[in-house]
DNA sequence: ATTTAATTTCAATAATTTTTGAAAGTACAA
DNA sequence: TTGTACTTTCAAAAATTATTGAAATTAAAT
């Protein structure tokens, strides 16, 4: 397989993943490509890389950049901005894993709990079984919540050790 | 608050928790009626609850079945059908993890493979950052999928004990 | 065999999400 | 202050995804 082949299958791969769990395309294809580049690229770049237009690409971007995924360097002497990549993947996901849990399971304790508020009827089975199935997504939601707690703050390695010894 | 509107509520924000994940925003929300649902329910009953077509219905009990959260119960002397949903969180989880591991991490590991096998050409920046890159993914990718096989196989207790390890 | 009670399928439609492109905005340089 | 080189915004259009509903299918009961 040539260099540009394996490029292009890249990023096409990474934009289908992304789809699959709830991310947008072109969003992870630009992403895909700024990890790839030795350099940083401009708008006019990623355009014609991905064949896209330029509102496309710099909403986008601005995504990237709320994510703490991308960022943007400014040269002097030159207006155009250019923009990069954080390259190693194991922060990558600590970053994505730091995002999603803000925005989206610390919403979903929150609910929990307050559904694990609701007073139980003794005797209704569907009093009965709403707060057993609550129960036992909070707990689990919760154990999620903790696991990606503690990812985010080990190194690479450490977590590496502990799998191998849960593996067991 | 209500038991009916606590239902309603949990409900709504689960299907709209799945949007977020790449999952069907109705497919979550009959799973969701079906987790707090102490009998099983009949296509009618979905229909009603949430509003929906009798096609609809249909097409993601079948979805739900095929990604193994969902059962059919037949009742003799009965021509409809039941279903109901497995309601201890942590399987459902480990379910999950198992199917989106077969579906999507299987096929990336197997794509990383192949870019990781692409020849370096040395003293070409393009190449070497693509490279130091897809190695970089490649291990993160497989982390993850091995620390999704340790935990489809603990028990919940198990879990639990590492991280606190793991958080300390 | 026919009727009946259900489920499934799928083309058409609706809803949602993404993308475009041109106008508005920004800010540097002359 | 005007021009220039760029970025951002957002309403409209396109693409994608989800839903409907009626016809086809299935299979049990008569």
């Amino acid at each position: 397989m040539e260099l540009q082949e394996a490029k292009d299958r890249f990023v096409q791969a990474w934009g289908t993943l992304a789809t699959q769990w709830g991310i947008n395309r072109t969003m992870a294809q630009i992403h895909a490509l700024l990890m790839i580049s030795p350099n940083p690229l401009t708008t006019e770049d990623l355009m014609a890389q991905l064949q896209i237009s330029r509102g496309n690409v710099s909403m986008n971007l601005r995504d990237l950049m709320d994510w703490g995924l991308v960022f943007k360097e400014l040269r002097p002497g030159e207006r155009k901005e250019y923009f990069f990549a954080e390259k190693d993947a194991w922060k990558v996901a600590k970053q994505v894993a730091k995002e999603r849990r803000r925005r989206e399971i610390e919403p979903v304790i929150k609910l929990l709990d307050e559904l694990r508020g609701v007073p139980v009827r003794a005797g209704d089975a569907d009093s009965e079984t709403f707060h057993a199935t609550i129960e036992s997504i909070s707990r689990v939601v919760n154990l999620a919540d903790g696991a990606l707690d503690a990812a985010m703050k080990a190194e690479e390695s450490l977590i590496l050790g502990t799998l191998i010894k849960l593996l067991r």
